[in-house]
RNA sequence: GUGGACGUAGCUCAGUUGGUUAGAGUCCCAGAUUGUGAUUCUGGUUGUCGGGGGUUCGAGUCCCCUCGUCCACCCCA
């Protein structure tokens, strides 16, 4: 054990039966962008460095010192994606899809950040993500926020908080921004260091500190809601009136910035107090600029990403159980011929019942081992094939979970012919839970 | 990246101020009726005490290094 090959740090495994939790988040997740008109966008985890760079931001932490980056052999600069919506716009360019059309899309998978690991936050860590192009108004951000809602309240989660904020356009950020600089430095001595450097390179940032004396000194500070050009004002307020009409509660935050450049405008996250420090489980906004920045023609868009791991964590700590995938029925067998039987019976009733999990005895043992199996792997009723049941075309039918039934209603025999009408009668309800 | 806690059978953990062949529960395997599980009883398997080095007559217990997990910071989804 202990010379055994160790995952790389922060790569994680996940395993059954977590990983049925997985599979129900992402049928799930694929059925409520399917119900929004998204469709799944499917891209490379692997991207130049360059594209990084140009997106989130030169002196963001992410491409400072977060990212996986490596030569390949010709000697290109490449980095694992640390987050897709740059993917998305390179791919949406290089494809053709955002020469002024709309595009509703979707993606999931893998995003890597060198960080160090916790609950929650991880190297290799998975998003939901959905952007939406070509659309100005604030309906368009109404909608992928309905959308994230709907997403969760599926999911089977609660108590989450829906924080929003404006950063207005970028004229009006960076007014405020220099608001922001000057007033604190007429405090510079009150902030702590972390923020002092973000004064050169990120002031924006300062807002979300945690440091006591720094958010005291921020009650007095210049607010960017105060600051919003009218155009955005005017955007944010429908946006809120949307939320409103819609009954989505919200909670306004003017110190909610994003820690990439390419937001403006709409700013928003999901979060909750149940995991500790990771707990943003959901975050996006507009990002009208990208598009253009990354050589495209100007074109609005929207979007956000939701963390896979976290979202998994909080189902588990808020008890949502996934659709079981155990084994609706056991097939044991005893004897040799019985084996045999055994073996095409279980596929015969895989071909009847398309929807059936049968799991097929297999490694022998007498039929008491083949029976704790089958207790064991879940399995509503165990059936039964022994010389006997063999001579008879039959089976025995045993029920291992009704406990409070009769001794008859707990086994019975029946001929194979009959087990598929049997058997149906039975996914019908164990698929009910 | 910074600070802190922790790392003992597959799993959950106990191991007193360093002292002989390292324990419990659970799990797993076998048996207790020859073809009947989940309950009960009996027996059995499993560990280089995360890894490496050091101090000592003697280290799971102390020291150093290292790897990993967790918490907070940081960052963000």
């Amino acid at each position: 054990m202990a010379n055994l090959f160790q995952s790389v740090r922060g790569f994680n495994d996940v395993l059954p039966p977590e990983t049925a939790l997985w599979q129900h988040l992402q049928t799930v997740a694929a059925e409520t962008f399917a119900a929004y008109g998204y469709g799944e966008i499917k891209l490379p985890m692997l991207e130049h460095t360059a594209l990084f760079k140009r997106s989130i931001g030169e002196v963001t932490d992410i491409v400072e010192k977060e990212m996986f980056t490596f030569e390949d052999r010709e000697g290109d600069s490449l980095s694992l994606r640390p987050e897709a919506t740059a993917s998305c716009v390179r791919a949406g360019l290089e494809n053709g899809l955002l020469h002024n059309q709309q595009q509703r899309l979707w993606y999931a998978g893998a995003m890597f950040r060198h960080e160090r690991p916790q609950a929650g936050r991880y190297r290799q860590f998975h998003q939901l993500g959905a952007e939406a192009y070509g659309m100005t108004g604030p309906d368009i951000d109404l909608e992928l926020i309905a959308l994230s809602a709907r997403l969760l309240k599926r999911l089977g989660l609660s108590n989450l908080t829906l924080e929003l904020n404006s950063l207005g356009s970028s004229d009006a950020r960076a007014a405020y921004r220099a608001a922001l600089v000057e007033y604190l430095m007429r405090h510079e001595g009150a902030l702590d260091a972390d923020s002092k450097r973000r004064l050169q390179s990120n002031p924006l940032r300062i807002l979300d500190s945690k440091v006591p004396q720094t958010q005291a000194l921020l009650a007095d500070a210049p607010t960017i809601l105060d600051a919003l050009d009218d155009e955005s004002r005017a955007h944010f307020d429908g946006l809120q009136q949307g939320l409103q009409d819609l009954g989505i509660a919200f909670a306004l935050n003017p110190r909610l910035v994003r820690g990439l450049d390419y937001y403006g405008r709409t700013v928003f996250e999901w979060t909750t107090t149940e995991l500790g420090s990771q707990g943003t489980v959901c975050a996006g906004g507009r990002y009208d600029g990208l598009v253009a920045q990354l050589g495209g023609s100007a074109t609005p868009a929207v979007g956000w990403a939701s963390g896979v791991e976290r979202l998994i964590l909080l189902m588990k700590a808020q008890g949502v159980v996934a659709p079981s995938l155990a084994p609706q029925v056991y097939l044991c067998s005893v004897g040799d011929d019985a084996r045999r039987e055994a073996a095409r019976l279980g596929e015969r009733l895989r071909d009847e019942l398309p929807g059936l999990r049968l799991t097929l005895n297999a490694g022998g043992g007498k039929l008491a081992a083949q029976l704790k199996r089958a207790d064991r792997s879940g399995a509503q009723v165990a059936l039964i094939l022994g010389e006997t049941e063999l001579a008879a075309g039959a089976v025995q039918v045993k029920s291992l979970r009704d406990t409070n039934n009769t001794s008859s209603s707990q086994q019975q025999t029946a001929l194979w012919p009959e087990l598929k009408d049997r058997l149906a009668g039975l996914l019908c309800a164990s698929n009910g839970n």
